[in-house]
RNA sequence: GGGACCGUAGCUCAGUUUGGUCCAGAGCAUUCGGUUGUGAUCCGAAAGGUCGAGGGUUCGAUUCCCUCCGGUCCCCCCA
């Protein structure tokens, strides 16, 4: 039995997955990222220091288990560990800002759902090294511009400041004082929150909460002035390159170690698990990792099953599975025997040639040459090598020509190159 | 962690209401065949399920009860 929320991880990688990640690779270059790979198991302090003990992720969801001395971690997200390999391998000394990207799995322990799943898969950046606002804006136009690959348009970006700390341990304070007269009127849960973690009193959904909300202290009011400085040169540079965004003073993350800039791309069509992807500055993590000195940084993740159900909604047209240049049938064994080595010389020709396994009857082996997409079918029996010649049919005409065995390989290279079956005649005599 | 619904063939599902020869089925998929060596169509046949697992009630359980496991969706939270 797998593991709950693992299903989709143990499929076959389909051709609509790669397509996914090919396009977030081909996007993250373009933006002068590189990638790079973590490993999926982490130790559990690094995490642990990194997200936040009070992070529901922390306290709840991770899959941790211990091995002799140490406690290990599969890794709920990726940025953590990105910091880490940053300052073990002190990838800073390579000079200049550090881009970084990734894709790959992570786990969190959480009931699974439309959305969400216990194995899931991320990508996302990391830009380290640079404290400018140019990085944050660079990072929220990276992320969109992924999705505008895609053709998704229907997307809502919500952009917060989250300030220092310190600012956040007064507005939480200031927060904590305006529900206090409240509290009856409060959900368990929310009142849970005001003791434990008041800010996630902001994403709250009952009404009558929202409406008390809509009077409460905002974050931003308590921002220094450098952060907000810093917000407003985001907000600059996001208008410069006329990415639409909305500001939300509610947003809040679900990790610690956000700092000033947040961020998070939701999409109508997801239900309720709605944000597509998600990030912010991170300027305090490196410290909290163990480093010297401040290392401003900033990123976001996006997870690739909800692109996946956003690119399902809107009707994506993923490319075709990719087809076989030809099939191979044999009649007999002496024509196994010829094929199964012209297979193999096909390929290193750089041909994908596809063959029977299982000592099938002709008619089989044309019905599996048949699913199996291939322009062409290649039948060899007794006459074709008594000839020299093998049959090659095009499965698209049914017309069917000879073409002597020397001049095979060359006339399945031009018919891949773009040749039409009209010239399929002309080629026969090579 | 809490809640709702669901588990019958590889896939999608019928059958369970009122337990017993319409209870083990259909479509798709698969394999083989429709005369000598030709695919997507058509026709025919075969193969394929301990009816999620275990226990209980009963003369008898896919059907009723309990427990467990799994799935889906929701709350919480997040990608």
């Amino acid at each position: 039995m797998l593991p709950a929320g693992t299903e989709g991880a143990s499929m076959p990688a389909s051709p609509a997955w790669q397509h996914i990640e090919d396009v977030v690779r081909k996007v993250m270059r373009r933006y002068g990222f590189e990638e790079i790979r973590t490993p999926a198991l982490e130790p559990t302090a690094l995490v642990a220091r990194g997200i936040g003990q009070a992070t529901d992720i922390v306290q709840k969801e991770m899959f941790t288990f211990e091995q002799g001395d140490a406690g290990y971690v599969l890794r709920p997200e990726v940025t953590a560990p990105v910091m880490r390999a940053y300052l073990q391998h002190h990838l800073g000394q390579r000079g200049g800002v550090q881009k970084l990207f990734y894709v790959g799995p992570c786990f969190r322990a959480e009931k699974p759902q439309k959305g969400r799943f216990r194995q899931f898969h991320q990508f996302g950046s990391e830009t380290i090294g640079a404290a400018d606002a140019r990085a944050d804006a660079e990072t929220v136009a990276l992320m969109a511009d992924v999705y505008r690959e895609f053709g998704l348009r229907q997307t809502r970006l919500r952009l917060n400041s989250l300030g220092s700390p310190p600012d956040r341990k007064r507005y939480r304070q200031a927060l904590t004082d305006y529900f206090a007269p409240y509290e009856n009127e409060l959900s368990e849960t929310s009142r849970r929150r005001l003791r434990q973690n008041p800010l996630r009193l902001l994403d709250t959904k009952i009404e009558h909460e929202q409406r008390l909300l809509e009077d409460a202290p905002r974050l931003l009011d308590f921002v220094d002035d450098g952060s907000r400085a810093h917000y407003d040169e985001v907000k600059g540079w996001l208008d410069h390159l006329e990415i639409p965004f909305e500001e939300d003073p509610l947003l809040v993350r679900g990790l610690d170690y956000y700092t000033r800039t947040a961020f998070e791309l939701e999409s109508g069509a997801l239900g309720a698990q709605s944000a597509l992807a998600g990030g912010g500055r991170y300027d305090l993590l490196a410290e909290a990792l163990g480093a010297d000195e401040p290392v401003p940084a900033v990123g976001f993740a996006a997870g690739i099953e909800r692109l996946f159900l956003a690119l399902e909604a809107a009707g994506y047209d993923f490319p075709p599975d990719p087809a076989a240049d030809v099939f191979l049938a044999a009649i007999g064994e002496e024509a196994e025997r010829f094929v199964f080595e012209k297979a193999r010389a096909l390929r290193r020709a750089g041909l994908s040639a596809e063959t029977d396994l299982m000592g099938r009857s002709l008619k089989a082996q044309m019905r599996e040459a048949n699913r199996s997409g291939a322009p062409h079918a290649v039948i060899i029996g007794g006459n074709e090598l008594e000839a020299g010649r093998a049959s090659v049919k095009h499965m698209a005409t049914g017309e069917q020509t000879e073409v002597a065995f020397d001049g095979l390989t060359a006339f399945l290279l031009e018919q891949r190159a773009g040749g039409q079956p009209a010239e399929a005649e002309a080629a026969q005599d090579t």
